[in-house]
DNA sequence: CTGAAAGCGCTTACAG
DNA sequence: CTGAAAGCGCTTACAG
């Protein structure tokens, strides 16, 4: 079935040696243009490709880097997919999907090492730390992405791309008090993901320089149900919160919804919301979402750049940090309203050419 | 720095052959208890793991399966992503994944045939008929995915799995002329892919069967800018449509946003819209948006089937269509509107309970 | 059950 | 520049 011819097959029909073949198809070998015409013919009447996976064998090198994921639905991810495997190919390398399904990590995660892949990144704030320690102790370089390494973890093997997600939360307390906010909700991830700590962090501290603190706090694990329940809990009672950070834009969008058409709240108006990553739904007509922006070409860039350094081992090992911004839309108001905020501050009027309706 | 250890050294400390250990790890192969252990100890040890790649050199299966893929925007295809590899996965194949990019699929194409896979999955609409072929014409086993081949290609080894795209078109059509609907746009997806084909065809059909016809057509290329752009030529104009059919839900939500944020209209009562795919946005609550379901973990199922018939070669080449069906929701309204349809029927209110807001 | 040996399709010193 | 040869790490008849 497998048709496919070898380099001894083109060697005979070209009349030269194997190796010669070899050499033609190895960029920067030494072969004569006579005989690298003879072979080129060769090959294409007998539709010869190197075989990779010999080919690997003997360099030691696959050119197979495993993306590890866990959830798809946060468009987030399909951005990171994209993106990195588009680089990665046109780097030389290949991409061995691997999602992960909590349980069954491991078995497959063994797996994977088998395809003796030249590194892995693993992209899921969701992964457990064992996995990502399994990857490392398998001696395989390996590059978390959008997530920190553990504490305990810290070692020169371990390193990672992530947004600086402090300042980002920072940014966000920062908008929030300045649009006068007073009641201010943290809808959290999940409870033990860097991102989510550093989100939150950034958000408490950048509160507390202001003199204010989290009004009220739920967990929405970064899953657009809990975000729903959560943001009905957030919302109970009579004293509402006239803000909301969610530590995703996912998580965003679902308590938009929720605060819109179950709580019959308008979005700024009653409430402002926040996100974090700006996926592209974040800028859809109908939600205008105001959120920080992950440089997701950048820390694909810088992926790819730490990954090949460790692979020829150029530099030392080393993390990177991708600074954010915020990104101004339509969910935040534009001055607090008196009977919201208790406060009478009445500032200009300042609306967004992209709300009108 | 690749320190993972080999069989012979394995077989070296458990004082044993190569051939037991390689036997040890091979499901099947006769190994006495005695020697399995001392080598599953020898292994343990040096944390040994088979070379994957070195097995398929000589089994001539890598169990590696290609996913080639286009655009990852429209939610449709990360969800197959992710439950097709979940799926592969289950049964022991690994996914490569190709994100194709229009301009450079053939010379990344040549490097996926390289790497041996034992199969390929073409899932994407806007893939180039040329790279399909090309796949085929290598003789590895080809299924395409949510696209049916061209004509002119239908041989043996062109297999899909597709939803039953014209069936799903008729349904649409149905359901708004039932509806009251009388001045109906169909928003257009990729002129040429097989999906939007159909889904026309079968949508003119219904109409036509009906009595009726398309009253205004644009092309969105299904792209959400230019879905955009073609919702604005389709209701520009003093006589506007009165129901919108986009061909894939990531257009239909295109719609939606500029209908209601830029024109100013409503959904449904001015204008209804119905999509195809039913992508989880479908069902926020911004847009609750009726749709046409393509079941896709049947779709995918049915294309890990027919991979391993072809794999294995254990039954004839044939290709799977799935069902489709109408899923309602509150984006198309319950009953003409005498204004909008001139038609002065009146039916029972059918208020769908996920409407209210 | 077990081991020695051939061989999967390649790359790469090594001589010439 | 070129070819013969060794070897990457495995599996699998083949004898025993």
């Amino acid at each position: 079935m497998r048709t496919s011819a070898t380099a001894q097959e083109v060697a005979r029909l070209a009349r030269v040696s194997q190796s010669a073949v070899s050499r033609t198809f190895t960029p920067g070998a030494s072969v004569s243009d006579a005989t690298r015409e003879r072979v080129v013919a060769a090959a294409k009447t007998l539709g010869y490709r190197p075989n990779a996976l010999a080919r690997s064998l003997i360099t030691r090198r696959s050119h197979i880097v495993a993306l590890v994921m866990g959830y798809l639905q946060n468009q987030f991810y399909p951005l990171v997919i994209q993106q990195l495997s588009q680089l990665l190919q046109r780097e030389g390398y290949h991409v061995l999907m691997f999602i992960s399904d909590e349980n069954e990590t491991d078995g497959a995660l063994a797996e994977i090492l088998q395809y003796q892949v030249d590194a892995i990144v693993i992209a899921s704030a969701m992964l457990s730390q064992d996995l990502a320690q399994q990857c490392v102790d398998s001696g395989v370089p390996v590059v978390l992405f959008n997530r920190l390494p553990d504490v305990d973890t810290t070692r020169p093997h371990t390193i990672s791309v992530s947004s600086d997600n402090h300042e980002g939360g920072r940014l966000v307390a920062q908008h929030l008090v300045e649009r006068g906010h007073r009641r201010i909700a943290f809808l959290a991830g999940l409870e033990n993901s860097s991102t989510n700590v550093e989100r939150e962090r950034g958000f408490v501290e950048g509160l507390r320089d202001a003199g204010h603190s989290v009004w009220k706090r739920a967990v929405g694990h970064y899953s657009f149900e809990r975000a729903q329940a959560a943001t009905l809990e957030l919302f109970e009672g009579t004293e509402r919160p006239d803000a909301l950070f969610a530590a995703n834009d996912h998580m965003a969008i679902a308590a938009m919804d929720v605060l819109r058409h179950q709580l019959g709240l308008r979005v700024p108006q009653d409430v402002s919301v926040v996100g974090f990553d700006d996926v592209p739904q974040a800028a859809w007509g109908s939600y205008q979402l105001t959120t920080v922006v992950q440089d997701v070409p950048a820390m694909v860039e810088a992926t790819v750049t730490l990954l090949k350094e460790r692979m020829d081992n150029t530099a030392p090992a080393r993390s990177i940090v991708i600074g954010c911004r915020l990104m101004e839309r339509g969910s935040v108001r534009a001055a607090p309203s008196a009977s919201s905020a208790r406060a009478s501050v009445r500032r200009k009027a300042n609306v967004s050419p992209a709300t009108r309706s």
